[in-house]
DNA sequence: CTCCAGGCTTTAG
DNA sequence: CTAAAGCATGGA
């Protein structure tokens, strides 16, 4: 099955590639992107942008289809900042994924301190050695292990795939959530949820923040990274040095939305845009 | 060789 | 409470 979709707002280049995913590969036209146990083949020609699945009704979800972005995109160019401005309309593509809570927990543990070619390679070999084969699209993709999977595995086996010093992160944090599971998290509001995370091992204030936003669709939080502390010194002019103020600056400035507002920061400085 | 990457945990003050 | 050392790995 398949679907489209304007494109204007829906740019899978924009959207991909912009850091909050990690499980996509080039393919024909576009991209294979894989989400927990599900693949989709997404291609634009700059006028309709299609998503090809046998799960139509959970890409659509996946890819936050139900939202207006051109008001999103308004919304970022109202607060007159040059540099905003700038990047949220050369990124206008760009949509915030609506992701598989527990593949994004693991994901953005993993990401801490680490560059994206690498976390893409980390979680790739994962996938491969812990998740089922699925044939799509005349290829073969893994499904993201559950928490038993993961947890099930000794921090050993996580070094062996190149995880560094995250090893026991993935380890003990998999057999939390495959005892606890996560349906408790579901029901938090946005700061609750942030607190619950920071509890768990190997997520901290910016990981948190990642989670909220990608996997839970929080879209108040806004993660503080070594790009957004360069924004904020060479765009905002700021002095501060410790992360949560920084992030307590961004949130008090941009408010319920200050998810968005940071993607289009952090791609558009990162991609150079 | 050093520096950096979507930082966190642990320890010291 | 804040500050700083230590942490695996690979690419520039």
């Amino acid at each position: 099955m398949k679907f489209d979709f304007d494109a204007e707002y829906f740019n899978p280049k924009d959207v991909l590639e912009c850091g909050q995913v990690f499980r996509f590969a080039p393919h024909k036209y576009g991209y294979v992107v894989c989400s927990a146990d599900k693949a989709c083949y997404v291609h634009s020609d700059g006028i309709k942008t299609v998503v090809e699945s046998d799960y139509p009704d959970y890409f659509y979800n996946y890819f936050d289809l139900g939202r207006d972005y051109a008001a999103i995109v308004e919304l970022a160019k109202s607060y007159d900042i040059p540099v905003l401005t700038h990047c949220a309309e050369a990124a206008k593509g760009l949509r915030l994924l609506r992701q598989d809570p527990e593949e994004t927990i693991f994901s953005f543990i993993i990401s801490q301190n680490n560059n994206i070619p690498r976390i893409k390679g980390i979680i790739e070999r994962i996938c491969a050695s812990l998740g089922e084969k699925r044939s799509f699209c005349e290829g073969e993709y893994y499904t993201f292990p559950t928490a038993e999977k993961i947890g099930g595995m000794p921090p050993e086996f996580y070094k062996s795939l190149g995880a560094g010093y995250r090893d026991a992160y993935l380890s003990e944090t998999g057999r939390r959530i495959a005892g606890e599971g996560i349906e408790h998290l579901k029901a938090l509001d946005e700061r609750q949820l942030r607190k619950a995370l920071l509890g768990y091992k190997g997520i901290g204030p910016k990981v948190a923040d990642c989670i909220c936003l990608f996997g839970f669709s929080k879209a108040a939080n806004f993660p503080v990274d070594t790009w957004i502390e360069k924004i904020y010194r060479e765009d905002f002019g700021g002095q501060l040095k410790d992360r949560n103020r920084i992030n307590e600056y961004f949130c008090n400035l941009f408010g319920e939305y200050a998810g968005f507002i940071q993607q289009y920061l952090f791609y558009g400085k990162r991609a150079n845009l």
